[in-house]
DNA sequence: AATGAATGAGCATTCATTCAT
DNA sequence: TATGAATGAATGCTCATTCAT
């Protein structure tokens, strides 16, 4: 019936981790019931059991998620040729999500400062993880552009992107995403 | 009976507005309940309600006491002659509570955060108030500084402050607000 | 200080009943807190206590007032010569309080009706009373006019009283009152 | 397992309906608490909201009851073949239920007795509109008996129910029923 | 694997009543 | 007497999780 190679349920799996994904940034993670995601992914709630044993299962899904996506971006940015025209382009990309940003967030963020406000550390170390996969790779391209603090810089560089989310949001205004983007190509280009 | 001066309710009013802004920093809004901050202030759950009539009327007090700490530091800082040694003074208070920022983040912003994924607009704009409050006084050093591009400066700073908060609690780790803050203070020395 | 007779006190206490009888009438007892009475009769709430030790003697205090209310109408009616022309007066004063009827029935009625409903039997005993002592000025009234069977006569009379109350509240209009009252004065015509 | 046609939930549905209608028109809308409901339904209440998202579905949900009850009496009386002898049926109904009226009196009755009390019309509209099916249907009858004034006399024949269940309860005496009861007869004779 | 239906612990909120002064 | 404040037991409702089929 199905025309894809893939086991019938791996395909529901998606559709939730993904649906997940999109209502927890939307909403954040105390407020989604798992309703909420049950109905975005098209899945009866029962079922979603199925799939997931517990909320913090399909959260961990969404962190996953995220971790995914940012492969796929740095992956795709490891095409371009200059490291710095690498960093330029992911700004870009940032300051292209400026609408999404000034409403819910930088995705990973908000999730990471929601989990990081648990008493039990398991679900906050995952969520630093992720931060921290974006900054070694940015890390990386500033190695690559000779700098010897690449770690300070990408720092400097991630921080920035949370940073102007952050007041985005607070200022429900994307222009503040165009506006410290710019700055950050100008830093980046005077480096 | 009292050695205040003032109504017996006010200072237990007062008790309980700080209890819900530790608390409130502390958990997040959501994961918060009435008898956590009960239980903070020692105060009986029934009582809270004497006080305060939903619990959102507590989180608007938790972001009028950020609004009045923010007033007061402000103020302070205003004694200061200089302008650039104001904001420089700015940074270094930030940097200091660099051990509660890598824990639980900037109280402001995570709280920001949390309101602005509620889909009526009400606290949220509370929140983004105390922001622009910050932002309005930084901007005033800016100006008296001579920049004609007073507020865009601001918003660097202030978002810079935001990024470091959510990567110093992100990565766990107090020394980013100490790095972060270092260069902010490099950045204001060279404008 | 005060130019009454009266002790202090006594004006409140009055206070206090003629507002919970307003009260009760209006939302029904359970639907009715003591700080809408106390509102009602601008009285501190903590002071309510010191005139009625519980909410149920504020109840039974307003079914007193009905009683009283009702004495003193049926008084004022023994003024009229014809026992007759005293029932038909009686009806004028029901359909004159057409408009409340409408908007929630009788006040005696209703509280009878809800006061029915509790397990314990000591207050719905006070407005059995109270519906006796109507029924009981009214079977006089028909004895008075040389009727045997008075005791049906004064029953189906504040039957139907009670009747066209619930019905006007039932179909919020006033003008019911107005018909059956009219029919009513026609029975009694007719007797 | 289960001997029945139906799917499983709708049964529990009409249990709780059942239940619900029971329940409130012994201990009233106010003083009845939805453990109650569950409790005489024997379900759990977390369950309850399963089938009812507030307590007022449950209340609109007896409202549905009685009306449903109102019109299967109707129909049936409807096989009777004399309009005036369909009326005297409904009376005689009415009184065989004396001893619950004298109790708690009429269901539909106390019911709006109480929605009434609302100061939003959501609720009482809806039980005005069951009061007015009974109506509706008395209405037809006298209509059917040639009477040109058969909204009127349908008005004195439902408030004359009303009324006496009203003093029957008061009265705390089923014998009331009884007695209006053969006044109605006799007065619908006479017509 | 799928699903509608349980289940029960938890939470915000209300309110009659009491207390301290 | 008067009054603001305190108290705690309820109550309606939510929701993650489990169950039965």
């Amino acid at each position: 019936m199905t025309n894809s190679v893939q086991p019938r349920g791996a395909e529901k799996r998606r559709r939730l981790t993904a649906a997940a994904t999109a209502v927890l940034h939307r909403q954040g993670v105390e407020r989604t019931t798992l309703a909420d995601i049950a109905k975005e992914a098209d899945v009866p709630v029962g079922n979603v059991y199925y799939y997931f044993k517990t909320k913090d299962d399909l959260v961990q899904a969404a962190l996953g998620e995220h971790s995914a996506y940012l492969k796929q971006m740095t992956d795709a940015l490891d095409a371009i040729g200059e490291p710095r025209e690498r960093l330029k382009a992911l700004v870009a990309a940032w300051v292209e999500q400026k609408e999404t940003a000034a409403r819910y967030g930088c995705p990973t963020g908000t999730l990471t400062v929601e989990l990081d406000k648990r008493a039990d550390g398991i679900l906050d170390v995952e969520a630093g993880r992720v931060v921290r996969q974006l900054l070694d790779w940015v890390a990386a391209q500033f190695t690559a552009m000779g700098h010897a603090n690449a770690d300070d810089l990408a720092l400097t560089l991630v921080s920035g992107y949370q940073g102007m989310s952050m007041m985005a949001g607070a200022l429900r205004d994307p222009e503040v995403m165009t506006r410290e983007g710019a700055r950050l190509v100008g830093w980046l280009d005077g480096l």
